[in-house]
DNA sequence: TTGTATGCGTTATCAC
DNA sequence: GTGATAACGCATACAA
C-alpha cells in the first residue's frame, strides 16, 4: 500500500502473493476463484481498507452506471422533486446522479450537456431552459448513442422519449371547474410560448371556454406573467379594465397567483367571491394561504420515477426495443378555498 | 472513426498523420505544439465531433473534478437551496457535482458515501441523517484523504470543515425584537432536542430572557411542536393559560408559526396587538399571510455557495493550510407585521 | 516542435 | 482454478 496513492489490487495480490487478475475476479465476483481464496481476498480488502476505483472500472468497462440530470433551477420545488423520484429508482439500480442547472441560460445548458457527454453518462435527463431556442446541443447527444429523455418541458421536435404533464387537459379541468363555480369572465396569466407546456395550457384555456360558450377577450390573456411579481403586476392591469375579469387562472406557477392574491388583498377585492383564483404546480404554500389556493398537482415525484424506469426498462430490453414515445401523466386539480364560492 | 466506440484522439491523429501525443497537447492547452498543427487539430475534433473523455482523463490525471453531496431529502426548499448554491459556484470551477439523498436513513447514507469514495470525488459534502449516531463511514472519508465538509446537520465530534447557522444568535435576536416591540410573556416551540440546531434555538431562547430580565417559565415551553397542527395545538393550550402569554418563538418552522396564527384568528386574538408570533425559515407564504409573518431567513443558498467556496480555497491554498473550523452563517430576523406593534 | 514510451487501475481474453 | 498480458483513452516525462 503505497503512502499516498490508495491501496490498489495489486497492493491486495501483492499481500496474498497471487495475482491482480485473481483479486479482480475474486472482488467482482465474475469468472472462476476458489472459495478459499476468494474469502482471503475479502478480508485483506477489507483490511487493507480497500476502495475499488470506480473510475478505471469505468473506463475498462465501457459504461458509467451514472445519469446526467439537468434542469433549469434545483432549486425550484417542481424539478426538485422530479431529481427526488429520478434518484429514488437509480439508488436501487446502483446509478449514481449528476446534476447540473441551467439556470434558464441556453449556454450554461449547452456546456452542461458537453461535460455530461464527456463524463460518458449513459442517459441525460433534461427539462430545457426557457431561452433555448436551438437544440444542436440536444441532437448531440443522440448522436453520441447517448440516451436523451426529456421531461416537462420539451423540445417537441426531437425525436426521444417523453414525460410530460398532461397540461392542456389540467388547464381545460381548472377552467371548466370555474366555469361550474359561476366564473364568467376568466383571465389568462401566459408562459413564454415557445415553451410547448405554456402553449398547451392556453390551448387548455381557449378550448374550455369555447365548449361551454364563453368568448375569448385578448385583453384577458396576459404574456409572460410567470413571478409573483409579473403576476401582481398583470393583476392591477387586469381589474382596472372597466368589464375586469372575475377570475384569473395563473397557468404559469403558484407564485403568480400568489401575485394574484396578494394584489386581490390590497384592493380588498374578496376571494373567491369577487375574485377566482387558480394557480399551477402545488407549491407547499397554496395550502396555507388565506384563502388557500385552488391549483394542479402535478404528481412530480412520480414524473422523475417515470423518467428513470424509462431509461431501465429501455437498457434491460436491450437495444432499442422500446421506441421513442411520449409518457403524459395527468395532473390533478386540487380544488381549494380561492375558487370554492359555491359551498 | 470507428462506428459504435467514439472518436479518440486517435482517430484524429491517424486523419492527420500525426501522434495521438500531439492530439493531447494540442487540445488540452499543455506542451508544446506548433499554433498552425494545433489549429488543424481543433478544426478536424470538431468535424469529427469528438468529445474527449473525461472517464479516461480522470483516470491518467489522478482527479475527477467533482464534488459529492450527500443530504436527507433533496426536494426539501432548505437542501434544495443548499445544493443550488454548490452547484453555482462549482459550475464557475469547472467541477460537477453527483447527488445522493440518505432519506433520513444512516445504511442509505453509508452506502452512498462509499460510492462517492469509489467515484473518487475530491470533496464530499453532507448534511447527516436523523438516525446517524455513528460516524465510521465519514471518518473513513477522511482516512482516503478526501475533503470532508459538514453543513447545518453536523456530527460535532468529527474534525471536519463545517458550516452551520447562528442558530442561537438568531433565536436571540428574534427574542430581543419581540421584548423590544414590548412582549414580556414569551411562549417558546421547540424541536427535538437530540438535533443541536434546536438545542442552540432554545439556547437563544433562555439567553435572551434571561439578559432582559424576564423570567422563563416552563409552561411557556411547548416540546417538538415542528408542524402546523402541532403548533396550534400548542397554542391552544398555551392561550388556555390563566396567565396566557403575549407572543409565541416558533423556532421550529414557520408552518408552526402558521399553526399559531390560524388559531389566534380562530379566537379572535389580534395579532400583533394582542399576540407577537415569530417563525423560523423564512418561508415563502409568510410573507403574505394576514399579517405577514415575521421569521428567520437561513440564507440557504449562501451557506451552498460557503461552502463550495471553502472546498476551493482550500484546494487552491494547496495544502492544509485552512485548518479545520467551523463557519457560522448568521441569519436574519425578517421583521414584518406578526410583531410589529410599535410602529 | 514532434514523436516514443509508459502508466493510471481495472477487467477480459487467452493459455496453462 | 490460476496467471500472464493486453486494452480502455488519455496525458506526460523524456528523447529526438
Amino acid at each position: 500500500m503505497n503512502s499516498k496513492k490508495g491501496v490498489t489490487i495489486y497492493d491486495i495480490a501483492q499481500q496474498l502473493k497471487i495475482t491482480p487478475s485473481m483479486v479482480s475476479r475474486a472482488l467482482s465476483g465474475n469468472g472462476y476463484v476458489n472459495d478459499a481464496t476468494r474469502q482471503l481476498v475479502r478480508e485483506t480488502a477489507e483490511a487493507l481498507n480497500y476502495k475499488r476505483n470506480t473510475v478505471a472500472s469505468n473506463l475498462r468497462m465501457g459504461q458509467t452506471k451514472t445519469i446526467g440530470v439537468i434542469v433549469p433551477r434545483i432549486n425550484q420545488n417542481f424539478f426538485a422533486n422530479v431529481i427526488a423520484g429520478i434518484e429514488n429508482i437509480a439508488y436501487e439500480k446502483g446509478y449514481s446522479l449528476i446534476i447540473c442547472q441551467s439556470d434558464e441560460q441556453n449556454e450554461k445548458e449547452v456546456k452542461s450537456v458537453n461535460t455530461l457527454i464527456n463524463q460518458r453518462v449513459e442517459c441525460i435527463v433534461i427539462s430545457v431552459s426557457a431561452d433555448s431556442y436551438n437544440y444542436k446541443h440536444l441532437q448531440n447527444v443522440i448522436d453520441q448513442g447517448i440516451q436523451l429523455i426529456q421531461f416537462d418541458r420539451v423540445a417537441e421536435d426531437l425525436d426521444t422519449l417523453k414525460v410530460i404533464n398532461d397540461n392542456e387537459q389540467a388547464s381545460f379541468d381548472a377552467i371548466r371547474h370555474l366555469i361550474e363555480q359561476g366564473y364568467k369572465k376568466i383571465a389568462l396569466l401566459e408562459g413564454p410560448q415557445n415553451l410547448a407546456i405554456f402553449r398547451q395550457r392556453k390551448n387548455g384555456y381557449l378550448r374550455a371556454l369555447k365548449q361551454h360558450g364563453l368568448p375569448v377577450k385578448d385583453d384577458y390573456i396576459i404574456e409572460n406573467a410567470w413571478t409573483k411579481e409579473l403576476g401582481a403586476a398583470a393583476t392591477k392591469k387586469l381589474l382596472g379594465f372597466n368589464d375586469a375579469p372575475d377570475a384569473i387562472f395563473a397557468s404559469t406557477s403558484d407564485f403568480s397567483a400568489l401575485g394574484v392574491l396578494e394584489v386581490a388583498n390590497q384592493l380588498n377585492i374578496k376571494v373567491p367571491s369577487q375574485l377566482g383564483i387558480c394557480g399551477y404546480s402545488n407549491e407547499a404554500f397554496t395550502e396555507i394561504t388565506s384563502p388557500s389556493i385552488t391549483t394542479v398537482d402535478q404528481y412530480s415525484v412520480d414524473m422523475g420515477k417515470t423518467v428513470a424506469n424509462l431509461f431501465f426498462d429501455r437498457i434491460e430490453e436491450q437495444a432499442d426495443a422500446i421506441a421513442a414515445k411520449t409518457v403524459s401523466i395527468k395532473p390533478e386539480l386540487i380544488i381549494r378555498g380561492s375558487t370554492s364560492r359555491m359551498v
